[in-house]
DNA sequence: GTGGGGCATTAACCTATGTTAAAAATCACA
DNA sequence: TGTGATTTTTAACATAGGTTAATGCCCCAC
């Protein structure tokens, strides 16, 4: 809570409005966004200029592209908001600063990092191993009220199908 | 390097032969491995017992299953020897714990979380946003000498799809 | 209210990958 | 060096999901 807190009292309050974005693909981006409320979409456009959903962001979130920046290189993916989003943001070197002076904050910083890998191990294992029927039924179980607030073109863009593929699979 | 040097002095030395398992998905195992030499895999079986790569590991890297150790749940996956592989076992609290008394050694968890962080954040990308084909070839182009040392069964594995399937991307 | 834009559904057809099985190649080592 | 075991290739067929396009729906701006 310690760093949630001195992120809130120390950074840069946002507004976004629905379909604005914080950051895009390509830009250089070394900030660091806790989100107050809201709802965002983190994404990727790949080079034949399809779009596909890395995430979806809710309130109490921390968000930002951590290759950008902690290896200051463009941020390979894109960040925009759903419905009017309030963000909080802070300089990624800030954090990081402050973890060198506190242990209480670097710990912190562990466990925030343990759960982030902890997500994305979980979302491997399901590209990976699951049909996408099986990543749908997933997503609805694991996160119903989220999903009602999606259209189902985003929902396809997530499971890594098409909007067309969605539907089949609701319908069957 | 603090964090290797504690592990190699004041971890348990094993040695595993080709084809056996360091640990087994479902078992609790809340260690962390040094690899000294050898190369090992890290896979899942599926409810259907099939079997999914989510990564090779070389020497040098250090290894365990966070989500077991952190979280004191049963590991999702298996890890076992493609070649005879010398580690050090290190007990994953002992490692928090350390960090808990030295910022350096804090500080080097959170680098080794992070390069975690963008190690799964790559794959991600490529299971959600490229053809098994896409896959195939940058895996042959970023760690070719890796590629050698593995069978087709293997990388199949790892890629998300069959032998078969990568017997036939291979002809064309 | 009307018209336009995006969203969801449906259908027809196409392609990549899965499945099974058998043949061919390679390896392991007695 | 020969033989069995394992890996790789090939083939034939099945299926999931992609592509394109048409249709209907809903929402919102005017």
């Amino acid at each position: 809570m310690e760093l949630q807190n001195y992120i809130a009292k120390n950074g840069i309050p946002l507004e976004i409005e629905k379909g604005k974005q914080v950051f895009a693909q390509g830009e250089l981006c070394d900030y660091v966004y806790l989100v107050k409320s809201g709802l965002l979409k983190a994404f990727y456009i790949t080079a034949d200029g399809k779009e596909t959903i890395k995430s979806f962001i809710q309130a109490g979130t921390i968000i930002g592209s951590l290759n950008a920046a902690h290896c200051k290189v463009p941020s390979t993916f894109s960040l925009e908001a759903l419905s009017r989003s309030e963000l909080v943001q802070v300089p990624f070197y800030e954090l990081l600063a402050l973890s060198k002076k506190s242990i209480s904050i670097s710990q912190e910083f562990i466990q925030i990092l343990l759960s982030l890998s902890l997500k994305k191990e979980r979302r491997e294992y399901e590209l990976l191993t699951l049909s996408a029927t099986e990543r749908f039924e997933n997503l609805c179980k694991d996160q119903p009220e989220l999903v009602k607030k999606l259209t189902q073109n985003d929902i396809a863009k997530y499971l890594g199908i098409t909007p067309v593929a969605l539907s089949r699979i609701k319908h069957q």
